[in-house]
DNA sequence: AACTCACTGATTGCATGCAAAAGACCGTTG
DNA sequence: CAACGGTCTTTTGCATGCAATCAGTGAGTT
């Protein structure tokens, strides 16, 4: 694999990133949470590095940065190993998001000097609930749009803490697939209960920036952690329906307990 | 620098670690804490390297993970750059280390199955509470002995939350040195005012324990999230003296931000 | 004078090859 | 037969050199 002006890309296939690094990134995650790798099974190098067509300098440094994430354990001399997560593990995060999120809202109530700081966020809650209510029927594209706008809430919110060390932490708790906002909503789940979980959700947001604007910390606190625990919820159902839909994000990292356990918060 | 059968260490000078990247991540982390690099300032990676007698990779991967440990901001391609901190960020790391470590202490009351579990904390913080009260007058080493034991207790408490995810947020959390449990407590104020604050603090680790024996999680929370403000009153006395003591850890990268300070800081 | 663009010096990104550990295998020895 | 030790193999760690890219500079054009 000698240097061949590969200079900008070969427009072709995929090249979404600039550099050999973010492109191994990018891979890797894929591969991670389609479940290429088992749990525990340890990564060589040499022949993913072949298989990605990448050296192995930008792919040491990929892995190094999925195991940051969460994705990889490191052996000091013995390469990466892929994680494995139990059940709980997996509530642990969702609840440590609720967390983080909670404190966020807590945190934007205090410290918004305007209301009309929240308009964004505000605009994006009532989009929220717009998109809802007008499609009862949920498509693919109105799907990928609730996504969206669900991510860009969040990240409202975040904005609205000004705490940068908070926005780290939180980014860190979501860097797991399972973790972040909009774990456990897979396609095969486009269904009517989906649009009620979404309506359900539109509403949480909703009344979160009312407690924001209310200054209302407390209130947008407990708000928010119960938001959060609604992709707990999602994972329970999906857990007693049988097993975790083998096409979910990060469902062949999870390794499932015996007993599926009763829920204990809530 | 070729390879000169360097394999395994000249004993004489400081081979404290393995591998040249773990060396080169703690000669910088060192740098980093004592203020080495300017808040702002861009690394170049081939002075440093030569300066550190270790290779571009290592170094490379060293600036990588202190990165993400917080010190540093990657861009893209334009290397790393020295993060600089507002006394904002120092209190909202503190308050968000307390939001954790309160967790994990509610957790610890929830999840303990016997009370035995608790014996290690509890040693702990008798053998803090004993330290204290018989060493009125602090020597280095009773004080180095505290900072141990200290984060013996932090350690323990984590241990008996049972969560991996918290266990490596709080990590996270304390990963930028004044943040931590021990953080804004230096040498030069081995004096009798610290004396009562670490005697304050042993009670705090006491009636933790006390509360999560009790299985009272709330109590045990809210207890924890307060011993983490001890680190924000210790560093508002530090900034109401006059200026951040220059030897204390991480004191080189926080600009404070209104008042006066003369600007260089070498 | 301002703007563009090509050039240049500085700096990071990456490929390759080699060395050092860690693990596997096997023969020897108690 | 188990345990130990030596050699071989596999795999990661690292050094070096080159390519690509970025920031700064100066010439040319409007």
């Amino acid at each position: 694999m000698q240097r061949i002006k590969q200079t900008s890309k070969t427009p072709g296939v995929k090249s979404k990133a600039s550099s050999q690094t973010a492109r191994a990134v990018l891979s890797l995650r894929e591969m991670l949470v389609q479940g290429r790798f088992r749990p525990g099974e340890r990564i060589r190098e040499v022949p993913l590095a072949a298989e990605l067509k990448v050296s192995r300098i930008p792919l040491h440094l990929a892995l190094e940065r999925l195991a940051h994430e969460g994705f990889l354990e490191i052996r000091p001399t013995r390469g990466f190993v892929v994680q494995r997560f139990s059940t709980e593990d997996i509530y642990d995060a969702i609840e440590l998001r609720g967390l983080l999120e909670g404190a966020a809202a807590k945190l934007a109530a205090q410290r918004f000097k305007h209301i009309s700081e929240l308009s964004p966020l505000q605009a994006t809650s009532y989009e929220i609930l717009s998109l809802v209510r007008g499609h009862k029927k949920l498509t693919m594209e109105t799907f990928n749009l609730y996504i969206d706008l669900n991510a860009r809430f969040h990240s409202g919110l975040i904005d609205l803490s000004r705490s940068r060390m908070l926005r780290r932490a939180i980014q860190q708790a979501c860097s797991l697939p399972f973790a972040s906002p909009s774990a456990f909503l897979k396609r095969q789940y486009v269904s009517s209960d989906l649009w009620e979980l979404f309506l359900i959700c539109a509403d949480q947001h909703c009344e979160i920036v009312d407690a924001i604007a209310n200054r209302d910390g407390m209130r947008a606190e407990l708000l928010t952690r119960e938001h959060a625990r609604v992709a707990r919820r999602n994972l329970e159902d999906a857990l007693r329906n049988s097993e975790l839909p083998p096409d979910m994000a990060g469902a062949k990292l999870i390794e499932l307990s015996s007993s599926v356990r009763p829920s204990t918060a809530r």
